[in-house]
DNA sequence: ATCCCGGCTGAGCCCGATCTGAACACCGCG
DNA sequence: CGCGGTGTTCAGATCGGGCTCAGCCGGGAT
């Protein structure tokens, strides 16, 4: 998963992005309302933290354009202690959720899980797909009950399959969810780690579409319990 | 689908062609306006990437042309950053749709899915024709529920004749919308995965029509549940 | 009844897409 | 400085699928 931050404060931006980062997704950061818009623009995010308070073009401007441009990435506006007429503008300008600072960096994640498993129109807190089961919480993995022993980034690969499970997903596409800005396109890296992926969670469940890319999917006869 | 794509700047442009070829599109590409122009009005593209900002004569002229000249093939025309006069002469020309450079892939690709499916007039995100499904953004086709496993032209050509179901489609008409310019015209290739596509979905829902071409149709027996 | 022509089909070639094992580069750590 | 664990690169092996070919079939015209 992928995150823009878009926040100018120096040392919160530090540490928001090492726990973003230590949560396993990859964080882009933008520290006004300029290189917000233009990152936002550019870059396919699955969602944003947004603080309302930026030099340049405010948040909410930022947010707006976004919206007007028809994009639906949830966004999470950062508001400051009290300046409820921001957290209502906010909203009307598009906003999924909000946080008051100062905050607890855990809230902000599960509000981001939150949003995530929203948007993918998922339900529940924890995936499945037949036997995998993943738990983003816990950044757990198990098939059949067993736990997974998953390195990052093979986490990264398989959390994002399982949000968009059922559906072909291009090489493309995947490097630009797991990895931030710049990285090498013409690499086989993501295809060492289906592999690696595919020898740890049973080669069937990720199905390779010549010319298009991979599908996560239930093994065939596997019943898809919710 | 065929698309054509008018873009100057080489490395955009080679990347942009990967990108479509890998979606499945057969692409033909146009460096200047002068052989766009000469493109579109020769060959039937099912949709159009207009660089605006192109050397001989610009993208909104050309885009004019079509237009005048009764051209409806949708078009979606990528305009520099902040170029918002572009933009609106752009779309005073008869675009469909515009993006702003730089974009990301994917949102191109989102839009030219949603510019065919408005243009082939239909509402649903997935094609049916009796008991045959085609979803494009999964990529992915069942017949009364059982997914098929197509191969990547297998897929193109299913497509095709899923958004002109009931119609006569001509040998020709296929090889036009599946391949780029250069292909071997009396090759039976066509005749081929005709066959072999029958096997998959069925014989009889696709008919000969001798002399003229073939035609998709539900079975007999099946009513036509939008 | 035969012939002709368009259409159909099975087999096989060939190339590029994909996979894989192993080596290499990094990094934090003791 | 050596080590274990990760991510990345590389090169060769493998595999699948698009295309061609040659021969068969069936319908309509003569």
């Amino acid at each position: 998963m992928r995150v823009l931050l878009v926040e100018d404060d120096a040392d919160l931006s530090r540490q928001l992005k090492q726990a973003l980062g230590d949560a396993g997704y990859a964080v882009d950061h933008a520290p006004d309302g300029e290189e917000a818009h233009f990152l936002g623009d550019t870059e396919p995010y699955d969602v944003v933290v947004l603080d309302l308070g930026l030099p340049k073009i405010d948040g909410v401007s930022v947010l707006e354009r976004w919206r007007r441009d028809g994009k639906t990435t949830p966004v999470l506006i950062l508001t400051a202690r009290g300046a409820w007429s921001d957290k209502v503008s906010g909203f009307d300008a598009g906003a999924d959720d909000y946080l008051t600072k100062p905050f607890h960096t855990e809230e902000l994640l599960a509000r981001l899980r939150a949003l995530l498993r929203r948007s993918a129109g998922i339900a529940s807190a924890t995936l499945s797909c037949g036997g995998l089961r993943l738990d983003p919480k816990a950044a757990r993995a198990t098939v059949n009950g067993e736990p997974l022993r998953l390195t990052s980034l093979e986490y990264r690969l398989l959390h994002y399959m399982m949000m968009h499970q059922g559906r072909v997903i291009s090489r493309t596409e995947l490097v630009e969810h797991l990895y931030d800005q710049d990285f090498d396109r013409d690499s086989n890296t993501i295809e060492v780690f289906i592999g690696r992926l595919r020898k740890k969670v049973g080669s069937e469940r990720i199905e390779t579409v010549r010319g298009l890319g991979y599908r996560l999917t239930p093994l065939a006869g596997e019943t898809e319990a919710a």
